[in-house]
DNA sequence: ATGAAAGCGCTAACAC
DNA sequence: GTGTTAGCGCTTTCAT
């Protein structure tokens, strides 16, 4: 039983513009016919129909989240961020998982185009032309990406290594291995430029292997070339992959973190609760989800043509746990080790 | 740069309602005035105002889910198998997390009734007549709870239940304890429920404690209970539990499988890595989200009044894993084990 | 097969 | 302050 603003200005004898304008909350209203309105609306259970609203203001009210994959904690983080903020300012939101397709991301984003205010885009695989495309359709705020004239909110990956070599060094170990995560993912690169920086800084070597799937599996996978490169100590792109690298170094018997340490990122909820707890560098997913809405919504209804789009970085810290240990005074093999692994080294710089 | 039909009308020389029988592919347009319309719509970009529709046409082509608890990854399983259906079947959705209140369940619901064309809910905590209240409002599709006259997907946990004490019983175990969720869930209500039925077909005692928070920290919590307990066997409400159980046992020194085993119930990716390996009962999380769509939109215009509404069980199955193990022969402390444990008991049946 | 006109429920000018 | 009027973009009778 719908109940238009009809019914409620008949029952409230006025007409359907001061209904609109009494729940407007709207000035110019007499406080005698606003109670009066207000009433009859209760009464009524009258709700105005969003469609109607959205139609003739051009506000709708919603925004969208699309993610790559949902069943990474890290974007359920943000999810659960986004949606509570967004739900805090009165929006409601829109979901979908792009299944790290990047044309998936692209379609998605279009098809929310016409039912929300803005969307705030999770896409680590779509090109910067992609993107740029869909900042016309409607407004963006970009996470973990950055795009010249998109609203991004950012986390400070490089940041996040550079804790970790300076932690890693400072327990004595000389050589290290990254293991990539997706190769033109933007946290990918950062934390490989955080690396290069720090290692440098701290002459530290490394290694490189991947792209791996920045799942457990693929922390499974990148475990054996690590183990066979003669390193000490295991950076992982992820936690997933972290925790991949820790059940298959427990596999083949190499005690963590007496042997080998390891270290991940993002401090999944899992991180802190497995044996043995993994050191990490905590991302600020629900603060991120946050802050994008925040940034989203701020400029919604901004022609940012000209102006600098505004973004916001948020800072990273390393949650040492029982993982990273110091450097074992084991045969320095370093020498002997091949400078990539066997499998898909990155070989490219970008 | 908003087009209108009215554009396309213009650019295609019909009129507006041509152009709207042509894209809805409806009847009674000639072929090669249809062409013309597809290109003009082509060219000039156009995406029908999906407000305009909705508000016409009465249907929004969106659904939404709410759950009580995203970072549980059983519900983002279900939220992951909802979108991909959702979206297979032209469907956007909306998400919302109610955070474990039952309040805010309803409130979430309301708050999408009029933008969605039905809602999905996972409420484990809103009572029958919120949720009545709510299917008055919209249509809706409950999962894993059930109530008449509402469409619902449920798992079939008491089966899950009676693979797990009969896998249990099989071993040599005499006495186990299950370590209750959220006291009204339907799912903890049907494990229970199971419980008992199975429990005393094969002569196998249990004890009960909690209700407990479903997480990793109500594991925890709980196992020093059933430890104390004297039971060889832990049966938890869900993998989150379990893992807490794990954590716990582990920290205590006590042996799974060898002095206690362990079972939990959802079958969370996690559970197949952890160490060890958890034996669990896998509950169809993405199946029962696709089911919910499925249901949820067959119903959509159906005046389901005296009929009964549809529902679809889905089964479970137990994944044997390194967590149960035959019955140690320990001094069978059972008898002098107190019935309830010292902590909250449950002794109110429902 | 196509166009004209009406109207979905609401808000925003514009009068008074 | 409040009512009247005019649409927002679209679909759907009803003519033709």
């Amino acid at each position: 039983v719908p109940v238009t603003i009809h019914d409620v200005a008949r029952r409230a004898k006025v007409s359907a513009s001061t209904v609109s304008r009494a729940l407007s909350a709207s000035h110019h209203v007499r406080g005698t016919t606003r109670d009066r309105v207000l009433a009859a609306a209760r009464e009524l259970g009258y709700q105005p129909n969003p469609a109607a609203q959205s139609l003739i203001t051009g506000k709708t009210g919603n925004i969208g989240i699309v993610v790559p994959d949902l069943s990474n904690p890290f974007y359920t983080g943000v999810l659960r961020g986004v949606q509570s903020r967004a739900r805090a300012a009165g929006y409601a939101v829109f979901f979908a998982d792009s299944e790290e397709d990047a044309s998936a991301e692209e379609a998605l984003v279009r098809s929310m185009a016409r039912q929300v205010d803005g969307v705030i885009v999770c896409a680590p695989f779509a090109s910067d032309s992609q993107l740029n495309a869909l900042a016309s359709v409607t407004s963006l705020t970009l996470l973990n990406r950055r795009l010249r004239g998109v609203p991004a909110v950012y986390m400070d990956s490089a940041g996040g290594m550079k804790q970790v070599i300076d932690h890693l060094a400072a327990l004595g170990h000389h050589r290290c291995a990254y293991l990539n995560g997706p190769h033109n993912a933007w946290s990918n690169r950062e934390r490989r430029r955080g690396l290069r920086a720090a290692a440098a800084r701290r002459h530290l070597a490394f290694v490189e292997f991947g792209p791996f799937e920045p799942k457990f599996e693929g922390g499974v996978q990148a475990a054996d070339l690590a183990l066979a490169s003669g390193v000490s100590a295991i950076i992982a792109y992820n936690d997933l992959m972290a925790l991949g690298v820790l059940s298959r170094l427990a596999d083949r018997q190499v005690a963590v973190p007496d042997e080998m340490s390891v270290v991940g990122f993002d401090n999944l909820l899992y991180a802190a609760v497995c044996a043995p707890p993994l050191t990490t560098v905590a991302m600020p997913m629900e603060a991120g989800g946050r802050a994008a809405v925040d940034l989203l919504l701020a400029g919604v209804g901004t022609t940012e043509d000209g102006n600098t789009a505004p973004s916001r970085e948020l800072s990273t810290n390393l949650i040492v746990r029982a993982t990273t240990a110091p450097a074992a005074n084991r045969s320095p093999a370093a020498s002997t080790a091949p400078p990539s692994g066997p499998g898909k080294g990155i070989d490219n710089d970008d």
